[in-house]
DNA sequence: GACATTTGAATAGCCCGCTATGCAATAATA
DNA sequence: TATTATTGCATAGCGGGCTATTCAAATGTC
């Protein structure tokens, strides 16, 4: 009984999840990107030619998502993926100059939805947010429920 | 430059949304419930034979989304929906035995999932997450971007 | 060296969110 | 009252998450 939703951490959580690629969506919309394209872009622009699994790895995702939002990236000209030459098993994947060029653009957007979507929060106020989200992430996903 | 994932709350709030959908979907399975269900279901335990519109409303969810998910409730056996009788645009949605009978169960396991997650916040912490959360909330859905 | 195991990736199929669009019923208006 | 506008819902199509399964390459083991 008395399930009361707006005090319930997992339905917020959602729906503020869902305001905020919502809004990145927009966002970056016109330079032709969409919000699932964004985790492996950071992770590529910092570290060029990583291989699926150490993506998968990094952004805590599984396999087959990976493996399907890749294929869209380079669907739209992203990425390309080739084949390790010492191991035919992974699939290492590697920016295009256009995936490059956008780096400032995006991360732009992503930093103004940020600050936007948190703009009732005070300064301290969003600091919290983040370290009780790290917080919550590190005890879940660190010691987690591996099946 | 220097975006860091692990410091932006919509990289953040993402990953944490996940990790709460996918524990709560382990939860429900048993029960022939999915995630997508639950809000509709919390809707309708209170106030049974809301209407399709009233539903969108109150949950913050585009109409189409929320057919759809009725549309699998219907087919899985939780809801009916009927015409309304003074307006034959409307349609009313209404619980099935079955979906009644979830109700302590299906509750028991959210409420569950909500204490496990955030099992590694103290007391005072999870009430300021909630509270944090609905104040983004409020102000975005609130006055937010009426296109 | 042959066979079994492990590992990385791809595929199939589903849930659930979105936008864009179509359609039928009602309400408003000329 | 005939036409137009509005309203509520359904459909189409896609992004992005998941599980389960399959396949090929590499490794281990006898």
């Amino acid at each position: 009984m008395d399930f009361a939703k707006d005090q319930s951490a997992g339905y917020l959580v959602n729906h503020v999840a869902r305001l905020f690629e919502q809004g990145l969506k927009r966002r970056i919309r016109p330079l032709g990107l969409s919000p699932g394209t964004f985790p492996a872009l950071l992770e590529l622009w910092e570290h060029d030619g990583l291989t699926q699994k150490e993506l998968v790895i990094r952004l805590d995702i599984e396999q087959p998502t990976m493996a399907n939002t890749l294929a869209r990236m380079e669907r739209d000209g992203l990425v390309i993926r080739k084949k390790d030459d010492s191991d035919g098993r992974v699939q290492r994947i590697w920016l295009t100059d256009r995936a490059r060029e956008l780096q400032r653009p995006a991360v732009a957007a992503a930093m103004a939805e940020n600050a936007d979507a948190m703009a009732s929060l005070a300064d301290h106020e969003r600091e919290l947010f983040v370290a009780l989200m790290r917080k919550i992430i590190k005890a879940r996903s660190g010691s987690g429920s591996r099946r």
